[in-house]
DNA sequence: CCTAGTAGGGAAAACGTTCTCTGTGGTTTT
DNA sequence: AAAACCACAGAGAACGTTTTCCCTACTAGG
């Protein structure tokens, strides 16, 4: 049996209701709140949360829901949500969907069931369609993923903005056939694709787009198909996510093909390997850390304002460039 | 005001009992589990997981507290971890100590207040030091690090062996000269560091063992004095980790040292990149879906037998030679 | 046909808190 | 000096479930 708080109350000579006071900070006579504090260390009290929780109907807990915890991308922000969350009080539940609909469904029931405070998610293209249309009893922030249309406040980069710099970055080092590299299933992959494509345009070069699946596997089929053929083969990619990244290495490698002489590669995120690779890549930095304090503080807000319109943080990325681009055929 | 079991019942004409019942999979008529199930729905009635924890004593979840999330090690078994609790109908509370001991310590205060079933603990050194000694009330396994006199249940890789077979390596390619990189302040780098220490002998060459600590910066510092004097480099280095082993390369591109020709590199973990860099990495893989697996069920079975004796797993890492090792001056 | 046993449903207690409401003692105001 | 107020402590309800206990109706065995 474990103590309660009345057991807490008994020792200190006190009602239940002043324990509860004292530990909740509110204003107490000093003499009562040393017995009740004494009390607790005496007896080693620690509260049930289950019970406060139903009792107080406020959980002090947000969901974190991501796609992909192997993308170091999500880890970056998952730390610095969780970190930021704990330093003011709030549980974090976190869970990974692993890019299937169903879980995220799932999960997002489970949230429910939890009456969590407000939910942080990064979400698959098909919940971001979902995510649009359904009420839920708690604020969702959207981050990384969301279309511009969403009914939920959303924190991302300007993917578009971004996927053009590294098009033009290309273009100025005299490249003029460059592939894009996106996710089937993404929202993000949609936008970076379509800043790509503008730039092409605006570049005045044809654009090749490739969609390439998430299952590493059948990426790097994709891949290989894309890279095999010396005689029409791109001279630069733009690839979406640091994953793809590693499928692609990987079938360069494999097809010994150097980097950047035979392929330059220009990519989104930024690991402390891609120094490393290829002569240095050159890469889109995404701010994680200010994605995930803006997330959080975003939904804290939303909790104030229930009724505020939607709002919409868009963080730009930073670009870095290395050797990776090589020089275009007609530089 | 949400919809509760009252309702649910009051739609179904049953009592909130059998709306429990029916909820928990226990036998009840046919009929009214229809009727039940239907009221369900109509309401989309959803259960208050606080008032179900509180009332039935038991949380059904499980705290997961790992020490560096951005390590990929600790990503990869969280996610198995996480994958394979949910499946049980386990909810996962994830928690990241950055290597702290008073978050840990404070993070095990909080397992304790979710009342939660069990934890998997990756403890920092001081952390698993204390664990030996405290007595909780829900069973701990650890993972990854874990003191082998520890009083509680553990998963752990052969970390000896392991780093010995490194150094083997190494010394049949000829090198004569090899650092060992550990961290300070895990029982993990200890005992790699014991198996470094006790290989070296075994091949007859002196050990030279460098403590790296955690900290980004510092660590670079220790390892830029280990290597830019040319006279005194070794020619081959035994890392711990993958964190550690991308400042190493780092401070080698900073001195313009080519791996392996001028430094040959070994370490542990296997991470996609590795294949790429320095002519593909030599590395210990630690297997961390079985990690993650063994884990959870361990703790599993905890709970059904708490009485039995404590038990360590010990699994084996498996050695990928690349090209990394290079060939020793003397060879 | 009667009794014992069983299965399943309803009423109400219980889980451990916080919150509301009431009471009391002291202080300020008139 | 009386009235009004304030600050704070205690009693007990309430949060939304599950569980315990009892009761009924049915089945089987004698």
């Amino acid at each position: 049996m474990n103590v309660g708080i009345k057991d807490v109350a008994r020792v200190a000579a006190v009602s239940p209701a002043t324990v509860s006071r004292v530990l909740a900070g509110r204003p107490v006579d000093p003499d009562m709140r040393d017995r009740v504090m004494a009390a607790v260390h005496e007896t080693g009290y620690r509260p049930n949360l289950a019970a406060r929780r139903l009792r107080s109907r406020h959980t002090n807990t947000i969901g974190l829901i991501v796609a992909d915890i192997r993308n170091p991308f999500f880890t970056a922000v998952s730390r610095t949500v969780e970190a930021i969350a704990y330093d003011r009080g709030l549980r974090v539940i976190f869970c990974n969907t692993d890019e299937d609909a169903a879980k995220e469904a799932m999960y997002l029931q489970l949230m429910q069931e939890e009456r969590v405070t407000g939910v942080i998610l990064a979400p698959t293209r098909e919940g971001a369609d979902r995510i649009a249309h359904v009420e839920s009893d708690f604020p969702i922030v959207l981050i990384d993923r969301a279309a511009p249309n969403a009914s939920c406040d959303s924190v991302v980069i300007d993917n578009a903005a971004m996927a053009a710099k590294l098009v033009v970055h290309l273009h100025r080092l005299g490249h003029r056939r460059i592939a894009g590299l996106f996710g089937t299933d993404t929202v993000t992959g949609r936008e970076r694709c379509d800043g790509y494509g503008r730039a092409m345009e605006e570049c005045g070069i044809p654009g090749q787009v490739v969609p390439v699946p998430h299952e590493r596997e059948q990426a790097q089929r994709v891949i290989t198909a894309l890279l095999e053929d010396a005689s029409r083969r791109p001279s630069a990619l733009v690839v979406s996510n640091s994953v793809m990244l590693q499928s692609v290495l990987r079938v360069a490698d494999a097809l010994e093909l150097e980097i950047p002489r035979d392929l330059a590669l220009t990519s989104f995120d930024n690991e402390p390997w891609m120094e490393f690779v290829g002569g240095g890549l050159s890469v889109i930095e995404q701010p994680v850390e200010e994605i995930g304090r803006a997330a959080v503080t975003m939904l804290m807000d939303r909790l104030d304002h229930a009724d505020c319109v939607t709002r919409r943080v868009v963080l730009a990325g930073r670009f870095i460039a290395r050797g990776s681009g090589g020089r275009g055929a007609e530089a």
